[in-house]
DNA sequence: GTATGTTTCAAACAAGTGTTTTAATTGTTA
DNA sequence: TAACAATTAAAACACTTGTTTGAAACATAC
């Protein structure tokens, strides 16, 4: 059956999202999927490549979308503003969602586990892969904000990317309390759009008022 | 002898905050304790109780700063706003330092895997150890936000939190970065004097601009 | 219809896991 | 010093892991 490699990777994903890289065995992969054990390692070879097979799916999607949006500022079609580039974000994160149910937070599980866990061939795989889209980005974070100096511009751009993956990727948990406190049941959609006006903020020169911080 | 346990613990927070716990094994936790492999189920009966106290050794220390933090706005010996609140965080913090070397961003990095890594009975564990204190917390910013409605300080509390937690866990990695892009090195102080102002910004209530993400 | 290449299957493999057991060693107290 | 408790030590336990093997089933082409 044609459909064997997909079968595993349906069920490999939704697994790794949930329990991560390594406490996701094969077997339970494989019986998820109902496809035999040896399928795995006949289909990708290992565990590993199986684990970027996964992630791969869906950074392809994401960087086709990201880049569209990336040319419209260099055709000036875009005015270039801190908050029209967090926006930018948004398009290639919802289309995910055309490739699995849930799968813009499934991406955003995957990715924060990628950091988290100690998987160095898979980090070696996505910077050497996927790297220049952070450099792109940062190019244009800088342009957009020529009045920030670039290594203030540096912190507030990791600690954005840090929220906006650390939001999403809890997204469920998250949306869990929020509707136990008042009732506020939010999608991947429901975040994003809490997430920006925050961010627009954070990233907003702010008039250095006095404070304790700076005795430390 | 007494430091057997403590020498478990040592060996165990600095393998756990770089590998995560099911990535590490008791064999190499012994083995680079200089203890015998029997010792953690002797001394803590398990693998999982290590773990919890690992975790604990340092919650203990930080929740007591933090309860003095908190007892100053009830004295009203400090006034009560989110710059401040954001502040009162940077005390307990950095005396974990004093409970073991790097102990700040090991207790971070700690806690960032708590949450992501599946560990059941760890999030049991704090959530009723030290659920209190977020429950503080956010009666805390509410009152400082009173203009504020408490949805939307919901998320950006929660947000907020997030970008503490990774920054800090982070730290090395982000510190690397820095240091070879524009020779800043930054320790854990370094990370919270960017933080702050990051966050402070984030927090401000927001004059709504009209924007593409309404039309979503 | 036989032959060829692809895919599935059950079984076994070697390595690593947390935990338990039992004996040896050390420390403490009478 | 003798007796008892606390601690350390080496070995084995039962179990799970990713991977490999070799035969069976299937599909495709001649």
């Amino acid at each position: 059956m044609i459909d064997t490699k997909n079968r595993i990777l349906n069920s490999a994903e939704i697994l790794f999202a949930e329990h991560g890289f390594n406490e996701t065995s094969l077997r339970i992969i494989t019986s998820v999927a109902d496809v035999n054990l040896a399928a795995v390692n006949y289909h990708f070879g290992s565990k590993k490549i199986l684990i970027q097979a996964v992630i791969d799916r869906y950074f392809i999607s994401f960087t086709e979308y990201l880049e569209k949006e990336f040319a419209k500022y260099e055709n000036s079609e875009k005015k270039l503003t801190t908050r029209a580039l967090l926006e930018s974000l948004v398009e290639p994160i919802l289309k995910l969602n055309e490739i699995r149910p849930e799968g813009a937070s499934t991406f955003m599980r995957l990715l924060g586990r990628a950091y988290t866990e100690s998987q160095g061939h898979l980090k070696l795989f996505l910077t050497e892969k996927y790297g220049y889209l952070l450099i792109q980005f940062t190019v244009l974070v800088n342009q957009a904000n020529p009045e920030l100096d670039s290594r203030e511009m540096f912190w507030r751009l990791h600690f954005m990317l840090g929220t906006f993956v650390f939001a999403l990727a809890g997204q469920r948990a998250l949306s869990d309390i929020a509707e136990a406190d008042f009732n506020e049941k939010v999608d991947v959609t429901g975040i994003v759009h809490h997430l920006i006006p925050f961010l627009t903020a954070a990233m907003q020169p702010t008039l250095t008022e006095p404070s304790l911080i700076e005795s430390l």
